[in-house]
DNA sequence: GTTCTAGAAC
DNA sequence: GTTCTAGAAC
């Protein structure tokens, strides 16, 4: 099966060689190219280059769970790397965004629980999961921001960074994998799908309101200098929606993965 | 990971 | 009849 191989062949090609329009960026450790499938407007994987002088043996950085059974600080090095060019490339993004549609919205980074391909990538993709090649439920589920699949790169680096995890953190593959066959709704709103089309369909409307509603801010903000009119007025309190990240709710199956390392 | 397609769902 | 899903691929 070569195509599992296809980016252990990106992390061990020398950067200038790759083709210009995958390659994003690179570095002594990293190199950043476009996914081959993009999930959504913008996708872009951040892998560690080969051979890699952040681990002893190559073979730690095949997969993330390989990555989180041996040693935590070789694993907390590598994902902050990681980390920090997978910033990059969200700044990146966010040019992009506002250069071509004139807002922003979110970049997610993150690492699938249970990869299809070999060799260690990080995801940094962007929020609304728009694009022709998410065709079924397994795309739609693995990038759904807070059913679990989804590992954030923050959520992972917390659990490398708490010292009572000296233990075992181990992903249980086949729970993870149950998570891809959860019903479909929508990340946003909720609202349920009984069918790819339809939920793809509703996921342009939903981008197209964000849309309306952060180009409606922008011109509020030239206007009153502010976000909004009334926010000006400290005494009424509103409720607006910050436009800094908001803290995710932690997800469950994180949480209960996590539960279990640390029994 | 994708492509293809049989047969289920609509 | 057409759309859509889900499993095989040597």
């Amino acid at each position: 099966m070569s195509w599992m191989k296809a980016l252990e062949n990106y992390a061990r090609t020398a950067p200038e060689e790759l083709p210009k329009d995958i390659l994003l960026s690179s570095t002594e450790h990293t190199v950043t190219v476009k996914d081959a499938y993009p999930k959504a407007m913008y996708h872009y994987l951040v892998l560690p280059r080969l051979p890699s002088s952040l681990v002893s043996s190559s073979s730690r950085i095949s997969s993330l769970q390989s990555l989180l059974s041996g040693d935590k600080e070789d694993a907390l090095r590598v994902v902050k790397i990681l980390g920090d060019d997978a910033e990059l490339a969200k700044s990146h993004i966010l040019e992009e965004m506002r250069k071509k549609h004139g807002f922003e919205w979110d970049v997610n980074i993150g690492f699938h629980a249970v990869p299809s391909m070999d060799h260690l990538h990080t995801h940094v993709i962007s929020s609304d999961l728009i694009s022709p090649a998410l065709k079924n439920k397994k795309h739609y589920n693995s990038f759904h921001p807070t059913l679990g699949f989804f590992l954030h790169l923050n959520d992972v680096l917390e659990w490398l960074t708490e010292e009572k995890l000296a233990g075992k953190l181990h992903i249980n593959s086949a729970k993870y994998e149950g998570l891809l066959k959860t019903d479909l709704a929508c990340f946003k709103c909720d609202e349920p799908f009984k069918q790819i089309p339809r939920l793809k369909e509703h996921l342009e409307d939903e981008w197209k309101k964000e849309k309306r509603t952060a180009v409606k801010q922008k011109a509020m903000k030239r206007v009153h200098g502010t976000d909004d009119g009334e926010a000006q007025r400290p005494a009424k309190k509103t409720k607006l929606a910050s436009t800094d990240e908001t803290p995710r709710t932690p997800n469950k199956l994180s949480e209960a993965n996590k539960a279990e390392s640390l029994a």
